[in-house]
RNA sequence: GGGUCGCUAGCUCAGCGGUAGAGCAUCCGGCUUUUAACCGGCUGGUCCUGAGUUCGAAUCUCAGGCGACCCA
């Protein structure tokens, strides 16, 4: 169009209705054409050959799709299809994360079978994922909370009981006084609510089961070496959670009975002389043993209040510390001092060994403790080239002082010499601790997978022997959402025979946690139908490790660690070879939309009520509004429904705008204008390969010869050099998942595409359109079929092989050889591109503008970087 | 307080020693059997700041600023 006029110009041309791009028709078309062709089916590994299993976190059903599952779908989507034309077998299956709270509460709010109401979810959301043009198999489906699959949840509990990592024991457990529910440490937020219900979390004792994680600290901690294809921030996470410190386990034994000592945790032994009190938890074992009569009201008082704080603000550096003298007094092993007991809130049972020795001299929580209470501050370290600043603690390493045989002697040799000492006199050990606990999977409610254990009072807690799984969750039972377990209720359903010696006994009521239900999903996959065991051990190995795992950020500690926890005892058990599940991770960002507040009364306005989007005012009040971008949601009135942008733009278009406006890890803000921009530029292309189409009847299966090839003219080369260009650069972007540089890649292919089509040679403007929709068809899948028919291609695009690259088609004969005086570009001149370094020295210095510059005398230095620049030094 | 990652066009991002780029948006023009328009074109930049290394720094080093996340 802009150079040379064709005979047939293909543009401006007017297409009939039919002939439009009209994703509405044409997606629901290709769908169900696909499924009829079962295109998406799972195809064996070749034979020594392992296939790619991409796979994303699967979702909760909660009935409606939103745009961070969209993007999560897609992008796993993009990649799973973009292997296949790699010509790999993929694995691309997708499931529910049945059990859990909400379908109990519908049950409980509305009296609606909590399975019913599942079922209906599901079949919802499929239908809205469907429209999406998922490559998914979904014969592969599977449903945590169908005993089909939860059998065999059940089965890995018993062999983690079998194994001891399945225990019962008293526990100060979370509870949530809003769903009456036991949560774990994991699901209570920063600020000690509830991450479901929002309820400020109690605590209580209970009897609760746990899995024995502490177990695998030290596995889970190391292995995360191995996870190079991790992002180093979730790794991070995993390594903090977990929580390795290497210190000393020091005893402190009592002043008056010299039998029972307390022990201290601590990762700074070389401050030992420095200790001026001792602190226990509130709950410490010796704690009553420890307190005078006089003080036991006063303790008692005080675990009240100590009661409502939750961990996190316990342990905060900035709040006030709170504590009692409890009247007794221990020995410091090292210089035999009498110091006094204390116990404070900002010590944690859980944590060490319930008691910590306190330095005020240099830990900065103590000094606050021993300022506000009065005790004494002593400085046993001091920094080696400055003085020592009184007015704090003293954090860093340093020299001794005051501390006996080991003054003068650094922080680092004095805790060796110290553990040393303290172990020869018997006070001291060296301990490696960690801050991961047990795995608390008890849960009071009904909607969770059974625990399959019988409670007899004269065997004790007996195991479901296997042939009776499932043990199946009793059908259509009031739900009242008061008191204790749902389960507990249920008369028959609990009354059962022990399984060792035939006595009436009861089933265990309490239901697991479903992070356990979705610990073990992504082996099932791979075998989802067997039902004879939870998997074979062939199948898995075919396709575990998961090549590309994809979801969320906040699953980046619990979901992700239980995960390799539970992969690590299936792998002690030899029913699989892997040790680690997810070999790459991809952690998506937020999907955020602008929300419209009031800054004076912190309401979120819709965003249908705002008439001018640049100058938001709320429509009561008149008053100017924030515009924040954040995560969508009801109460901000910023959510997208996904369904309403596929009816109004289609499929394809949702998925280009998701994928292009940011990098998948990063947070996307939605915006309108740029869909619309998306949608454009899957019509032109449709309009530019429809009209191509329409005029030239080629054939697309027909191979460019190489004699042709070498006829081609400057334009033919120069678009041939962008469909190549375009190959490497798209190729390059999927390997790294940089999926919206991939699209930005196709945009400018399409550009040049459509700048030479007029006049060039018909078969290879037909090969770059080829190429094209094969690379655009991972990201669009419907318009890439419905053009590649259009151009008669064989099968299905999707069935294609991904275009190869052309190195020798990105070389250029000529290139802009820049001209640099003292640094500084100048000049440039187009030379062959074959010249080395020293012809491109003297056409340089032969150029009038160096000339110029030079003034006639000679260069200082001349630097040549070839196929790029020469820099004169004047 | 410590750590990690960012800061490049209005927006989202590439570039990571050698010519500052893409897409979208804006703007202008054209076309029309347009009305989710389309076609063509033009704008637009102290590459957060400062210093250093270098023939040459957006890129490397150091210091500072701002922001996000994680840990305390």
């Amino acid at each position: 169009m802009k150079t040379v006029k064709d005979s047939n110009p293909i543009t401006n041309l007017n297409f009939s209705a039919e002939d439009q791009y009209n994703p509405e028709t044409l997606e629901p078309r290709w769908q169900s054409q696909w499924d009829k062709d079962a295109l998406y089916k799972t195809l064996e590994p070749k034979a020594n050959k392992k296939g790619f299993y991409a796979l994303s976190m699967f979702p909760y059903p909660s009935g409606t799709l939103h745009m961070g599952h969209v993007r999560n779908y897609v992008i796993t989507d993009v990649i799973a299809r973009y292997q296949r034309m790699k010509g790999k077998s993929v694995l691309h299956p997708m499931g529910w994360d049945a059990f859990g709270l909400p379908a109990e509460n519908a049950a409980i709010e509305r009296g609606i079978d909590p399975a019913e109401w599942t079922i209906k979810n599901i079949e919802q959301m499929k239908s809205q994922l469907k429209r999406l043009g998922l490559s998914v198999d979904w014969d592969r489906e599977i449903n945590t909370s169908d005993s089909s699959y939860y059998k065999w949840t059940q089965y890995l509990f018993l062999n983690l009981h079998k194994q001891g990592l399945a225990y019962q024991k008293k526990a100060t457990v979370n509870w949530d006084p809003i769903d009456k529910t036991v949560l774990a440490n994991e699901q209570v937020d920063a600020e000690g609510k509830s991450w479901r219900s929002g309820a400020l979390v109690e605590k209580r004792e209970l009897n609760q089961w746990f899995l024995g994680i502490t177990q695998y600290s030290q596995d889970l901690l190391k292995d995360l070496d191995e996870l190079s294809g991790w992002p180093e921030r979730v790794k991070m996470m995993q390594s903090n959670w977990i929580g390795k410190s290497k210190g000393t386990e020091i005893k402190f034994y009592l002043s008056t009975k010299k039998s029972k000592c307390i022990e201290v945790f601590t990762t700074r032994p070389d401050t030992l002389f420095g200790v001026t009190y001792i602190v226990l938890s509130p709950n410490h074992t010796l704690i009553n043993e420890l307190t005078e009569d006089k003080k036991q009201q006063e303790l008692k008082d005080f675990r009240k209040s100590y009661q409502r704080l939750r961990d996190i603000e316990r342990c905060s550096d900035t709040r006030p510390k709170n504590g009692i003298f409890l009247g007794s007094y221990v020995i410091n092993p090292i210089n035999n001092r009498k110091i006094p007991v204390w116990t404070a809130d900002y010590v944690l049972s859980e944590y060490g060994t319930g008691a910590v020795m306190g330095v005020p001299g240099h830990d900065q929580r103590d000094y606050e403790f021993a300022s506000k209470y009065n005790l004494p501050i002593e400085y046993v370290i001091a920094p080696q080239n400055n003085d020592l600043d009184k007015s704090k603690a003293f954090l860093e390493n340093g020299l001794l002082i005051n501390s006996g045989q080991f003054n003068n002697v650094l922080s680092a040799k004095a805790k060796s010499l110290i553990n040393k000492f303290g172990f020869e006199e018997k006070w001291a050990k060296v301990k490696v601790q960690y801050k991961l606990r047990d795995w608390l999977i008890s849960r009071q409610r009904y909607w969770g997978c059974p625990i399959p254990i019988i409670n007899c009072k004269k065997c004790g807690e007996v195991r479901v022997p296997e042939k009776d799984l499932p043990v199946e969750l009793p059908a259509s039972i009031k739900l009242s959402g008061k008191g204790s377990s749902p389960l507990s209720n249920t008369k028959e359903w609990i009354s059962v025979a022990c399984p060792n010696c035939g006595e009436p006994s009861q089933r265990e009521t309490d239901t697991m946690d479903t992070f356990i239900c979705s610990s073990w999903y992504f082996l099932r996959y791979a075998d989802p139908i067997n039902d004879s065991k939870p998997f074979d051990s062939n199948e898995v190995n075919k396709w575990l490790p998961v090549d590309q795992y994809v979801g969320g950020i906040e699953h980046a500690i619990l979901h992700l660690l239980y995960s390799r926890f539970i992969t690590k005892t299936i792998k002690s058990n030899n029913l699989i070879d892997i040790n680690e599940p997810f070999k790459k991770l991809l952690t998506q960002g937020m999907v955020q939309a602008a929300a419209y507040k009031n800054p004076k009364t912190s309401k979120y306005i819709p965003a249908n009520k705002i008439l001018d989007k640049n100058n938001p005012v709320d429509p009561d009040t008149g008053e100017l509004l924030d515009i924040i971008y954040e995560k969508m949601s009801k109460s901000k009135h910023n959510g997208i429904d996904p369904g309403l942008v596929i009816d109004r733009y289609g499929a394809d278009t949702a998925r280009m705008f998701i994928l292009f406006k940011a990098p998948p890890e990063k947070d996307l803000e939605w915006e309108d204008t740029d869909v619309e921009g998306q949608y454009r530029f899957l019509q032109r292309l449709y309009k530019l390969t429809k009209e191509f189409s329409h005029y030239h009847k080629l054939d697309i299966n027909k191979e460019i010869t190489q004699k042709d090839r070498n006829k081609l003219s400057e334009n033919e080369k120069d678009l041939r050099r962008s469909v190549h260009n375009a190959i490497m650069k798209v190729t390059e972007d999927l390997e790294n998942n940089k999926l919206n540089t991939a699209i930005s890649e196709l945009m400018i292919l399409t550009n040049s595409l459509q700048e030479k089509i007029d006049s060039i040679n018909k078969n290879i403007a037909l090969e770059s359109i080829s190429v094209l929709i094969r690379l655009l068809a991972p990201f669009s899948p419907h318009i890439a079929e419905e053009l590649w028919t259009k151009l008669n291609g064989n099968d299905s695009i999707h069935k294609q092989n991904w275009p190869e690259l052309d190195t020798s088609a990105l070389s250029k004969d000529t290139f802009e050889l820049v001209i640099q005086i003292n640094g500084k570009v100048r000049q440039k001149i187009n030379v062959p591109a074959n010249l080395d370094k020293e012809e491109l020295k003297n056409l340089a210095l032969k150029d009038d503008i160096s000339k110029k510059w030079l003034e006639g005398k000679s260069p200082k230095r001349v630097i040549v970087v070839k196929g790029k620049l020469v820099n004169i030094v004047i």
